[in-house]
DNA sequence: CATATCCGAAACTGTTGAGTCTCGTATATA
DNA sequence: TATATACGAGACTCAACAGTTTCGGATATG
């Protein structure tokens, strides 16, 4: 991209051909990092790279070097972002639809999911323009939650608990969409209470389980 | 953008041909929406007062005479967005809730609530950084539709169709919730069959009531 | 030490857009 | 006609930020 000087270009392929140098880019997990924290506080136009290259330690050309825009540095971020993803191995399995969805009720779990959904506001304004963008965000945000709901959900029919006939994917995406709604267009937080009222007074009797019997 | 020339095209006299418009005192509603349209499109960041200027066929300089800032302007804008406002002597009753609900599926009613939803959108980069945005936002977009769907509600509980107990909050929510993360999580369009779903295989069931016979 | 690459810091360029200002014109009122 | 005002058009200023370039120091290798 950049030629300096004729002589020093020739020189440079002519080295990196033959030695084939690691390329290093040891700084990207730190960058890419940062770019998620900036982005989840201050939304993909409020983001500045030097936000980023402060928050990483690193050098703004650095993050140049790697990524030719700060959309595509967003879009590896975005991408990239395996941090609190799912472990499937250690999901709750207590044999029934609502104690599998409420020993997902952890505080661990809440901030995560809060996070994620301050990431997706701050992509907002992007993902109408960037198709892209927008299929990473669901990949990496959406999808993994509705996919945990969904295990549950095929686990409990499968177990003769709840009708074959329930909308599954609906049912999947309702706790993730309330919550969703509550966070960030209600602005009211999304606690236990919420969540175990959205269980038992929504989900399960959608899935065709009659309301617990304290009512 | 401007080319700085000295003998610029002062002298152009191609707007002077313009047929006398009636000159209110008060261009505010056509600013205000246009500044609603434009928001629509752009997204609070991505819109600019000249394109609210151009859309509005008025002077940028008019715009800052009303309001001190772009803030101001959407603010003031999202709080006077009364276009689309819901007629509630003109609502459904049907006699039944489920009558009620699927008698507010209408092209019409679509449309404007995802209108609304990407106005909301819009303003997402926003909402935390300013509270007075987002309570507007709230009362102008929000509340209307949770108002409509809490009505419904109370009168079946009124008339015993479903039962006192249920969450009304929350139901009242879940239409406009999964209206939401469908169109703007998803992606995917809100049409008729995914809120007759969505009203006959959760709501209604969630409410108390059955679902329907066919299955 | 010699050589080569990588990196952080920071100066720099170019563009965009918020907010200001001026001016010519249309309208209203007297 | 004279005067005052509101407006559209658009030039202007200024700051922020994307993206580029330079440079000096670190590190690695022989």
């Amino acid at each position: 991209m950049t030629q300096l000087d004729p002589s020093a270009e020739v020189d440079r392929i002519a080295t990196s051909a033959k030695l084939g140098r690691k390329r290093d880019h040891t700084r990207d997990p730190e960058i890419l990092d940062a770019a998620i924290d900036v982005l989840a506080e201050n939304g993909f136009d409020g983001m500045t790279i030097d936000m980023v290259a402060a928050r990483a330690k690193a050098g703004k050309a650095t993050i140049y070097r790697r990524w030719p825009s700060k959309a595509d540095l967003v879009l590896d971020a975005v991408a990239c972002m395996k941090a609190g993803e799912i472990d499937f191995e250690r999901l709750p399995d207590t044999g029934t639809l609502r104690g599998d969805l409420v020993a997902m009720i952890r505080p661990r779990s809440i901030e995560e999911a809060e996070r994620k959904m301050r990431i997706m506001a701050g992509l907002f304004g992007m993902l109408s323009s960037s198709p892209e963008l927008a299929d990473a965000a669901h990949a990496a945000i959406i999808e993994p939650r509705a996919a945990v709901n969904r295990m549950f959900l095929r686990r409990a029919i499968e177990r003769g608990e709840i009708s074959r006939d329930c909308d599954v994917e609906m049912l999947a995406n309702l706790i993730p969409a309330m919550a969703a709604f509550r966070l960030l267009l209600e602005r009211k937080p999304v606690d236990a209470e919420f969540l175990v009222s959205l269980i038992d007074g929504v989900l399960l009797p959608a899935a065709g389980l009659d309301r617990r019997p304290s009512a």
